[in-house]
DNA sequence: CGAAACGTTGACCGTTTTCAATTACAGTGG
DNA sequence: CCACTGTAATTGAAAACGGTCAACGTTTCG
C-alpha cells in the first residue's frame, strides 16, 4: 500500500489541501471530480444510513488513496473527515482516467496497487471474521513475522493493533498474556518471537 | 463483482477447467501463470501459516475471479481448493498484462471490477468490525434496503447471511427476533421492511 | 420418500466488554 | 528541573453477549 506513491501519475497536475480535525472533504451526492492521497493525518469516510445511523466505511491513513472507487462514479457515496490535522494531495479524476487510457502501464501500476490493498484487506477481514482473541492475535502476529524463529517488531502501539483487530485493549493484553503463559510467543515491549 | 465479465478480455485466448470438491486448483509458491474465473461453483483460497494453521483467506464464488492479486506476482502465495464441484476459465497471465498495457481502456475496466471489490469489502469488513450482533444485523440490512420505507428481499438464505455476517445463525435468528420485538423492522421470511 | 439443510427458540457456558484502578512514560509549561 | 497532563500498558471483577448444544418443525432436493 506506501507502493501506492504517484508512479503512475507521474507529471500529472496536483493540488495541495490541508484539513483540521473534523473538517470536512467531501459529502456524500457531491460530484466527484478529483481524487485524493493522503499525505499525513487521516481521513474517515461515513456513510449516513436511512434511519441516520453512521457507519464508517474506511480510514485512510498516510500514503493511502481516499475512495478509489470514486474514481468510477460521478459522486461521491461517502462522506469524508478529517480524524486529525490532514495533508493531501488531490488530481482531477478526468485527467487521470484519459492518462490510464491513452497509457496502458499506468493503469496497469494502478491495479497493481488496487490489488495489494484488496489482498490486504481479504487479509484483516479473515482474521476480523475469527471469533475468539487468541485467535486473531496469534494469526496477524503469524502473517507478520518472519525468520527462524519467526519474529518481528511492532511499528505502532498495541493499542493500534487492538483496535485493527477490532478488540479493546484490554482483551488484547489477556491475549497477550495467555500467549505469552502457554509458551507461544516471548513478548517484551514491542518485540515478539514466535515459539515452536 | 458481477460486472467482472470478460469485457476486458474479449478475444484474448481461454482455458476451461472442472474440479470435483475439494479438488486443488494450484498451491502457494507455485508459479502464477494464469489467471482464474470461476464460472459455477466456488473456489477457496487458504493460507497455510507458518505453525502449520490454516486461514481461509477468501472464497472466490462464481462470476468471481481467483486471486486477482496474482496477476501481479510471479509465485500464488495461498492455497487453492474447490468447496464444490467447479468450472473455471482462465487465460493467460501474460497476454492479459500486454493486452492491458497495450488497450488502456481494458485496464481502466479491469481497475474498475478491482474498484469495485475493494469497496464491498471495505462495508463487510467495518460490519463485522462492529461487536453486537445487533448491530451487525441493522447495518447490513440499511445497506441493502431501498425506498420509502426501506425494504429489500434477500436472494440468499438466512444462513448465509448469518456466515457473511461471521455470526452463527442461531445470534442471528436471535437479532432478528430483538429488531422484530423492538419495532425496528418487520421480518416475514426473506422480506424486510425497516421502520422508522 | 427420506435425508439434508433451513428456520427457530431455550438453557447454559465461555469469552469479551465494561468499569475501575495502578504503573510507567513522554511531552509541556512554569 | 519538576510538577502536570495525557496516553500506553496492565490486571482484576462483574456484567453482557455470542457460542454451543439440544430439540423440533419445515422446506428443499435428489
Amino acid at each position: 500500500m506506501n507502493s501506492s506513491t504517484f508512479r503512475f501519475a507521474a507529471g500529472l497536475p496536483q493540488r495541495s489541501h490541508r484539513l483540521d480535525a473534523n473538517e470536512c472533504l467531501f459529502v456524500a451526492g457531491q460530484r466527484a471530480t478529483r481524487l485524493f492521497y493522503v499525505r499525513k493525518g487521516a481521513i474517515r469516510l461515513v456513510r449516513t444510513l436511512e434511519n441516520g445511523a453512521n457507519a464508517v466505511m474506511h480510514v485512510a491513513r498516510a500514503h493511502e488513496w481516499v475512495a478509489e472507487a470514486s474514481l468510477f462514479s460521478d459522486k461521491y457515496h461517502c462522506d469524508a473527515f478529517a480524524d486529525e490535522p490532514t495533508t493531501l494531495v488531490s488530481l482531477s479524476k478526468q485527467s487521470l482516467i484519459e492518462h490510464f487510457e491513452s497509457n496502458g502501464k499506468s493503469a496497469v501500476e494502478f491495479a497493481r496497487m488496487l490489488a495489494s490493498q484488496l489482498r490486504a484487506l481479504r487479509q484483516m477481514h479473515e482474521i476480523v471474521r475469527a471469533r475468539r482473541a487468541d485467535d486473531r492475535v496469534l494469526t496477524w502476529l503469524q502473517l507478520r513475522a518472519a525468520g527462524e524463529p519467526p519474529a518481528l517488531v511492532l511499528d505502532r502501539t498495541w493499542t493500534q493493533v487492538a483496535d485493527e483487530l477490532a478488540l479493546t485493549r484490554e482483551a488484547l493484553y489477556r491475549a497477550l498474556a495467555r500467549l505469552r503463559r502457554n509458551g507461544r510467543a516471548r513478548i517484551d515491549g514491542r518485540h515478539v518471537v514466535l515459539q515452536r
